[in-house]
DNA sequence: TGCCAAGACCTGACATTAAG
DNA sequence: CTTAATGTCAGGTCTTGGCA
């Protein structure tokens, strides 16, 4: 029997892992290591970086951290993918910040930890994991409060470090977060590499190559993800709600064509996801 | 940074089938 | 009967190599 965590939605925790990450990059979420014990090396764009003993990495996922799966690689790690909606439950409790400002600030950032913030983080990251892995629905909120305790280790960690950032990111990486905001604005509706064009003032030809650049998928590769992750959220909250329902409200026109894009994506088909999520509650 | 052209791939329409 | 999955096909859009 599958876990049921195998298909929640909004995260991925891998806890205390040995092996190099297999699941494709997704740049649609953030992305958070910590390295335990032991080095490891990974590719970041044109530049090759270790991590080791007490090293904690924060990505905005738009550039993408590959394993290198070298002999050499011995590391033991905890990774954790989150979709930033999975924050928006804490979005009454703020006034000013939000809990992902050093995600969207400091974009790819790396943290060594003194010991005792070593101790702190392993405390929390264990507490995440034990609520992660439980099956009662109960856990789930004791799984974001454990959640949020790490987002607020992680901001008082990179205070000083958002205060020296620059506050204008590379050209091209404002730009590709200017195609995802609108993509996030527009996935529910047509949307075409004219609007992006009008809307950003560059040829879309320069967008598509662009955007392949810096997150390695293209733009309508990402709309296709935006899409079904959506479709995934909406069969996990409203259970009620019918294929037909959900392929319409992600910005699909047509049901046949949901249901290939769906499978091909999950794994399943729609329905079968559909089931797969009542059953669990 | 932008354009063109060609091929790849996506999308939507429609038909058919299956399950409940 | 309704809902959903799957197959086929035509038309359209995206992606990308090559070039300026």
């Amino acid at each position: 029997m599958s876990h049921p965590r195998q298909h929640f939605p909004f995260a991925t925790y891998e806890y205390k892992r040995s092996d190099p990450c297999v699941t494709p990059h997704d740049c649609t979420q953030y992305h958070f290591y910590y390295i335990h014990s032991g080095q490891c090396d990974y590719d970041q764009g044109e530049h090759s970086v270790r991590w080791g003993r007490g090293d904690m990495i924060i990505t905005n996922g738009i550039t993408p951290y590959n394993p290198k799966e070298e002999p050499g690689w011995d590391c033991v790690q905890t990774r954790f993918s989150f979709d930033p909606q999975l924050a928006s439950v804490f979005d009454p409790y703020f006034c000013t910040d939000s809990p992902l400002k050093p995600f969207i600030e400091l974009r790819n950032h790396r943290i060594r930890l003194s010991e005792e913030q070593i101790a702190d983080c392993e405390n929390i990251l264990q507490r995440i994991n034990h609520f992660y892995e439980e099956e009662e629905k109960a856990f789930y909120n004791r799984f974001l409060m454990a959640f949020y305790d790490l987002l607020m280790f992680i901001s008082n960690l990179s205070r000083e470090a958002m205060e020296n950032s620059p506050r204008i990111s590379a050209e091209k990486e404002r730009n590709v977060q200017k195609m995802i905001a609108f993509i996030e604005n527009y996935y529910m509706e047509d949307v075409t590499l004219e609007q992006m064009e009008a809307e950003l003032h560059m040829s879309k030809y320069y967008l598509t190559r662009m955007f392949r650049e810096m997150t390695g998928m293209t733009i309508f590769d990402y709309l296709r993800h935006r899409r079904i992750k959506q479709a995934k959220l909406l069969f996990y909250y409203r259970k009620d709600s019918t294929v037909t329902d959900v392929c319409y409200q992600v910005g699909y026109n047509n049901l046949a064509h949901f249901s290939r894009v769906f499978k091909k994506q999950v794994g399943m088909s729609p329905d079968q996801y559909r089931r797969e999520q009542s059953a669990l509650s």
